[in-house]
DNA sequence: GCCATATGGAAAG
DNA sequence: TTTCCCTATGGCA
């Protein structure tokens, strides 16, 4: 259930992990069957991520593929909201559910086999074998990712341009790529701005500083694992067990803000829950 | 253990 | 605008 910081995580582990190796691939469930065929026995040679896309690129066994080559094929993954990784290392599992696809390690001469490294995933979203074409339109669709330190400026372009909410945008993928729905709330909750700010009346230099704050906000969450955007001073008082004291105001509707003490105010905007703290947050 | 909910987006209608 | 994907988590019994 990833938002940018997951996605690229996962696009680290898997090179770790997987990068370099020989993989065989399958499609347990069977949905993915022709693709994962297109995929078998050839090398994982490069894991990317851009916005929540994860680009997974592969190369015959033997071609020397380099740093600045183009692997020929790529599977492009978004895990929407179910969608899951899950890494190993020995034998994998009896495949179980809907195994959408299985990649696992296929080194001649491995004598080990807890060297035998194998990725499921289930439930994405977007699954496919694309050309490196492919890729380029999918990323011609999204906008700068603060994860690949993109220059900020077409955001901000996309934003003084509209009357459209503030929280929307951000929610936008081709407006600024990788943000979901705790980013956002907890961005806007941050710069104290009303999610219903229209996005040409937020100052450029409130964007920037925004842009700055999720960039440094989702680099940790990449490191962590996990999403914390309160301030250690705020990080205090009664609260939920677990990651209750995570966020300022995600999924904290009714409760008290951090802050101001005033209960968090929640709404569903295009389809999505928004909180954030009337007070704090005011118009 | 059960149940409601959801860090998302594409396809269908 | 609604449906689908069909997993994982957290709260509660």
């Amino acid at each position: 259930m990833p938002e940018g910081n997951a996605v690229h995580r996962t696009a680290g582990i898997l090179q770790r992990e997987l990068g370099g190796r020989v993989l065989s691939a399958s499609s347990p469930q069977g949905r993915f069957a022709a693709g994962a065929e297109l995929l078998d026995g050839t090398r994982l040679v490069r894991s990317e991520a851009r916005g929540k896309h994860l680009f997974l690129g592969f190369a015959p066994p033997g071609a020397a593929v380099g740093p600045e080559d183009e692997p020929p094929r790529w599977l492009h993954v978004h895990l929407g909201l179910y969608g899951t990784w899950t890494l190993g290392t020995g034998e994998p599992p009896e495949p179980v559910g809907a195994l959408r696809l299985r990649l696992v390690s296929l080194e001649d001469g491995l004598d080990d086999p807890d060297e035998v490294r194998w990725a499921d995933m289930r439930g994405p979203t977007a699954c496919e074998v694309v050309t490196p074409e492919g890729v380029d339109l999918i990323a011609a669709r999204l906008g700068p990712d603060p994860l690949l330190g993109d220059d900020p400026a077409p955001y901000v372009e996309r934003v003084r341009g509209t009357r459209t909410t503030i929280a929307a945008l951000l929610m936008h993928q081709d407006v600024i790529s990788g943000l979901g729905n705790i980013y956002r709330a907890e961005a806007l909750f941050r710069a104290r701005l009303h999610p219903y700010a229209p996005g040409r009346d937020v100052p450029a230099p409130v964007l920037l500083a925004l842009w700055d704050d999720v960039s440094v906000l989702m680099r940790e969450a990449v490191e962590r694992g996990r999403i914390v955007t309160t301030d250690p001073a705020d990080r205090h008082g009664p609260g939920p067990k677990g990651r209750g004291l995570d966020h300022y105001v995600y999924r904290r509707a009714g409760l008290p803000c951090r802050i101001c003490g005033t209960p968090v105010a929640t709404a569903v905007l295009e389809a999505r829950n928004l909180f954030w703290c009337p007070r704090c947050q005011a118009a």
